[in-house]
Parts: C-alpha cells; sequence; structure tokens
DNA sequence: ACAATAAAAGATAAAATTATCTTTTATTGT
DNA sequence: ACAATAAAAGATAATTTTATCTTTTATTGT
C-alpha cells in the first residue's frame, strides 16, 4: 500500500504530533526508538517532511524536530502520503495502466475509484490532532 | 498498491480469459502486446500463475496459454493477487507494524480495515466471466 | 528421426527502494 | 573562542523489484 519510507513517515510524525503537547521537541534518537524504524534512513524521511513544512526542525543542543500544536489540527494523513508517495495511490490506475480515466478506463476503473476515494477521503479527514489526543496515545501503538 | 508482477498477471490473465470463449490459445507475444507489458517479464508471471492453476498452457506449435471457458466463473481476482502479492494487502498493517491487530491496533488499524474489507470483497467477487464478458471487452482496455 | 514452435527453467542485469555511514552546518552552554 | 549536541547534506552500500537473455523441455507436423 505505502513505501517504506511513507510508513516510517507517518508512524514518525504521530510520534512528533503526539509530544506537541508538552511542546516537547524529540530527537532523531527518540523517534526511531518509539517507532521501530531505521535510525538515519527515517532521518532522511523526516528531513524531507520538514522541507515541505509539515514537520519543524531545530539544530544543536535542545535541539529535534516538533509540531507545534496549533498546527495539529491543519495538517492531514493526506500531506504525508502525498509528500512521501505522490499521489499514485489515489489517482494511479490499479491494472497499472499510464492512462485510465471514465474515458478509458480499465476493466476495474469505476470498482476502484470507490475504494480509492474511501481512501483518500479517510487520509484527508484524519488530523494530527485527533491521532495525539490521550485517548488515542493509550489506545493505540506505534510499534510492537 | 500491486506490485508490477501483479499488474502484469491480472492484466494478463483477464486478457487470456477474454480469449476462453473461441477456446484460444494465446502466446506470449501477443499476450505482451495485447497488455503492453514487458514479454520475458510477463512470461516470468505467467510461470507463476500456472503453477498455481489459474491460467493453463501447453508447449509447442498450437500451444500457448488459456483458460477453459468453464472455469471462468470459478477464479476471482483475488486468487490471482494472492498467487503474485501475497495477503499483505489484505492483512497488512497500513503503518507497517509487523503485529497489527484488534487487540494492539496502530492508530490508524480500525481506519483501515473497511477500506481493506472493501477492496478484499471487490476483488473476491469479481469473476474471470464477468471480465470476458462481450460488454466489457467492448467498453473496457487493457493498454492504451 | 528431424525441424520448427512455444513454454519452462535458469542465469544475469538494470533500476528502484531501503538502509547506512561520513561530513557539514547550526545552535547551545561554558 | 571552544566543545558538545543534533539536524542537514552528501556519499555509498545492500536489498528487492523489475527486466532481459540463454538454455532446456515438450509438442507438432513433415
Amino acid at each position: 500500500m505505502f513505501s517504506k519510507t511513507c510508513e516510517y513517515g507517518l508512524r514518525a510524525v504521530i510520534f512528533i504530533a503526539q509530544q506537541a503537547k508538552t511542546n516537547k521537541r524529540v530527537g532523531i534518537t527518540a523517534i526511531s526508538e518509539a517507532i521501530d524504524s531505521p535510525q538515519a534512513f527515517t532521518a532522511k524521511v523526516l528531513q524531507q517532511l520538514t522541507k515541505h513544512k509539515i514537520v519543524q526542525s531545530i539544530k544543536g543542543p535542545l535541539g529535534g524536530f516538533f509540531i507545534e500544536e496549533r498546527d495539529l489540527n491543519k495538517i492531514v494523513l493526506s500531506d504525508i502520503v502525498e509528500v512521501l508517495d505522490g499521489d499514485n495511490i489515489y489517482t494511479g490506475c490499479g491494472l497499472g495502466l499510464h492512462q485510465c480515466n471514465d474515458k478509458k478506463p480499465c476493466p476495474l476503473h469505476f470498482k476502484f475509484i470507490e475504494i480509492r476515494e474511501n481512501l483518500k477521503k479517510m487520509l484527508e479527514k484524519t488530523t494530527l490532532l485527533e491521532l495525539s489526543s490521550d485517548k488515542n496515545i493509550a489506545d493505540y501503538y506505534l510499534k510492537n
């Protein structure tokens, strides 16, 4: 479904968001431990996300990654997916045709539209605010 | 969503199914041209599918790949996806956790369940018979 | 038996993804 | 100014996926 890059990115961002309450900055070591991901690779992913202003970062001592609390309700999961995996998952053809649309559809085109719309809607309406609520933190896991 | 292997496999099988009416056998050259896929690679994919009895094949002159007409309503798309991509797309975690289930869910677990169920249902109820109807052949494309 | 055909099988290669390592830059506290 | 910290940037390596090429096996018609 998603690339590893995107999986790590989503988990990292959710974790960072969950620390936003306390306005704590978190370092790459803490992040990769919290989400059980390869550290250097995750750092690269976060680099991309900071460039796209999804997360913020500060260098040096006391530095780290963070998301301002007031931004939590503005950032949705589709923002992250779009940066890391592009929009192929929403718009691409299920059978891999380069051009596949209502006019020239593949045999699964209209069947896929529904599924992809569901996915898109879900990702677009899930905010980091929701994912960083106390209940969410308590009930769900970012590693195992 | 699917691997290239699976995309080519699905398109190839649909094409072969569409020839089943006339009980025609189709060669790998005809198939890869009809679905616009790399020939040698597609041959490998079909090799896997013949091993798993999704399609049948006969060597030598007049040989080729085929699906018996009476099997068309027994083969569903999920059969092909399972052989080529496994069941990760149905059962795997959206965020890449190794263990993610109702007991120990990732933050998106319950949101993903719905989407993946839709996908699974769709693939399980779409038969090759449906995809090889005259109307389907007329209305939909396997390349562009 | 023999030549031609076509898939199966095996080996190799190219490209993309995933992962790691090293160096540089920015920031902090002493 | 200087040492320590941490992300950014750049380079390299490993793995997986995608793709191609060669050889073998089975089948057909002559």
